[in-house]
DNA sequence: GCTTTTCAAGTTAGCGCTACCATAGCGTAG
DNA sequence: CTACGCTATGGTAGCGCTAACTTGAAAAGC
């Protein structure tokens, strides 16, 4: 009888866990856990699959480890904006992860003025297992409160008030606008403005509280006259730049809320042939694109965007996979560090 | 004699293929076929097929088909810039198409004055199928050479000039310049100054030529005191800017060759209390995010980088999968359309 | 009429990995 | 010396899907 031999699937492609248990003399499981770090294998043993790892190059198909270990996680990252400059760190930082561990990131729209219901019937629908909520939907009370009621795990990145439901990611918006004021009245500066941000995002009100705090400490009075409004927008830098420059007793400083409206702020600052720094000081704060982009470079507060990206997925995931081993779901708040990124656009005040 | 039961793996999870042939009656293999837009499923079965689809909200999981299909398709995104502003909307396409069509991106950081063999070693190392080269990397030679050396597919994005072993997604960066430039003759402009980019990007000189014809088309002499040099920077613009407004019969207006140096050339103008547009026209190219961000916003060349970027990437995996299939690997240029996006900062000469 | 082709399904056998269980070897307690 | 626990490793059975082949029936060709 002839036995009929059925053609294999693949071509030659990459070496399997087999080929590396064949190389190392050991059985395939003991080669998935020394991939997956598990305890209970020999060091030597380990000793022998690694080095047969690095011989043929293997590298474990994620498709497979996917399916075998039901690990399947999707995450979405919701954005309002498409072209926002924080978006392309937090998808580095985001994929990174995502990739690293194999989880698969859906990056998706989400209109603010869209009925939050809406919004999770479409996560529902792509089998979203978690949210990333960068900035600004990370503040959306209406968003947060439907994501919660849907039991969906999300994560927070870089709010000014992480609700006890989510992940956070954040930094110390106070205590950076505090160092970046005090940085200025360092520098001599007693006439220093403010420039608020969007009302609607939690981290506005704790810069403005970091800045109050530091002119409190060293004595100087809170002069409504120094603080303007402002949106986050360059447009709206201007207008409140305008307004505070027109002033007969001009600030020789600016605190910006962010960097798109500090660099309207230099921009009034030249259309008044205020030469920035000699003459007036511009900070700002986010340290995003326009902050090296324009002339002179704006000192600023550095948001590490993409790691804090990173941890919140690798928050979100743990969770995700966490539910799944019925562990209980631990909500996690982490801060991490800012940096006070000096450049050019800040000095003494009546230095040259 | 007892037979051992084994628990079954996972939890309760989504449907499977099974769950829907079962609800379908028919069988797995149909339902994968009907999944799939085979042919040779009769319309009956398909529409069968499709309500116990719909009726179980049945996603494929596309883990278990990439391992079923040896799919597998990693595609690496090159960059050289981290904060780019247009490397979020690259990722945005990019990785919309590549979690469509179940291939793995993964983003990679290449410092131009790496050496590109070793650049080349490490997509190795990382299993990587196939590139993606976005501006300025897309131009590097020496990039390109040892890339397809190594035999790796690849394709670039924006690129002045498509190499004939890449496949590549472009605009037409000669005829959008010759169009905005005509745009401005048309408002009643006659001096029009140039300000070109960065010389080691290819999509400059045809920038620059797409200027150069529509002058010559209306017969307006190119004249040299007309044409700045810049590099694509704020900073560069500036220079260029001033140059160009500091003689003594200045032009009526400017077409920069990117967003970034039109918002510098605006910047100056200002500073010479030039009202933009009355007293001069300011143009520029990308519609980068700077361009809707500064005042007044620029009316610029709206390019489509996300559907650029989405469009190479599924040419890329085409590529990758054709190669596997044993079919001759196409190289394709595809071309898309631009579009003249009219904000603010135009107007006719004399205008107020 | 019967053979051959074509089409619409179904069956089988993995893809590469890991969860779960089994087992052998060894030390410690009773 | 047996009982028991503990550790290091191996065996097996899928995870959900699809490539390759098989089957059965209708259509086409002689």
């Amino acid at each position: 009888m002839v036995r009929k031999v059925r053609k294999p699937r693949g071509g030659t492609s990459s070496p399997t866990i087999v080929d590396v248990a064949l190389h190392a003399g050991v059985s395939p499981m003991t080669v998935s856990r020394v991939v997956n770090c598990e305890p209970n294998v020999l060091p030597a043993t380990r000793d022998k699959v690694r080095q047969a790892i690095a011989a043929l190059g293997y590298v474990p198909n994620s498709a497979a480890r996917t399916l075998a270990g039901s690990q399947q996680c999707r995450i979405a990252l919701l954005h309002a904006n498409p072209s926002a400059a924080y978006l392309s760190e937090v998808l580095m930082g985001s994929l990174a992860q995502a990739s690293l561990i194999d989880a698969q990131l859906m990056v998706e729209f989400c209109d603010p003025a869209e009925h939050p219901q809406k919004m999770v019937r479409r996560l529902f629908h792509h089998r979203i297992d978690a949210v990333l909520l960068p900035p600004p939907l990370c503040d959306n009370e209406a968003l947060l409160a439907a994501l919660e009621k849907a039991g969906l795990p999300m994560a927070q990145i870089a709010t000014g008030r992480a609700v006890p439901f989510a992940h956070a990611v954040t930094i110390d918006d106070e205590e950076a606008a505090h160092e970046i004021t005090a940085h200025l009245i360092a520098l001599g500066h007693r006439h220093i403005a403010f420039i608020g941000g969007a009302t609607d995002q939690t981290a506005s009100a704790r810069r403005r509280a970091g800045y109050d705090r530091a002119l409190a400490e060293v004595g100087i009075a809170a002069d409504p006259a120094l603080i303007a409004d402002g949106d986050f927008t360059y447009r709206s830098g201007l207008d409140a730049a305008e307004a505070l420059l027109a002033r007969p007793e001009r600030p020789t400083a600016i605190f910006a809320s962010n960097d798109d409206m500090a660099a309207a702020a230099i921009a009034v600052a030249h259309r008044h042939r205020l030469d920035v720094p000699g003459e007036l000081s511009v900070v700002g704060f986010d340290d995003s694109a326009m902050s090296t982009t324009i002339w002179p470079e704006i000192t600023t507060i550095h948001q590490p965007v993409a790691e804090m990206a990173r941890q919140a997925t690798a928050l979100l995931v743990e969770s995700v996979r966490g539910l799944t081993a019925a562990r209980e779901p631990r909500i996690r708040h982490v801060r991490l560090d800012y940096l006070l990124q000096l450049r050019a656009s800040d000095g003494s005040p009546g230095a040259t």
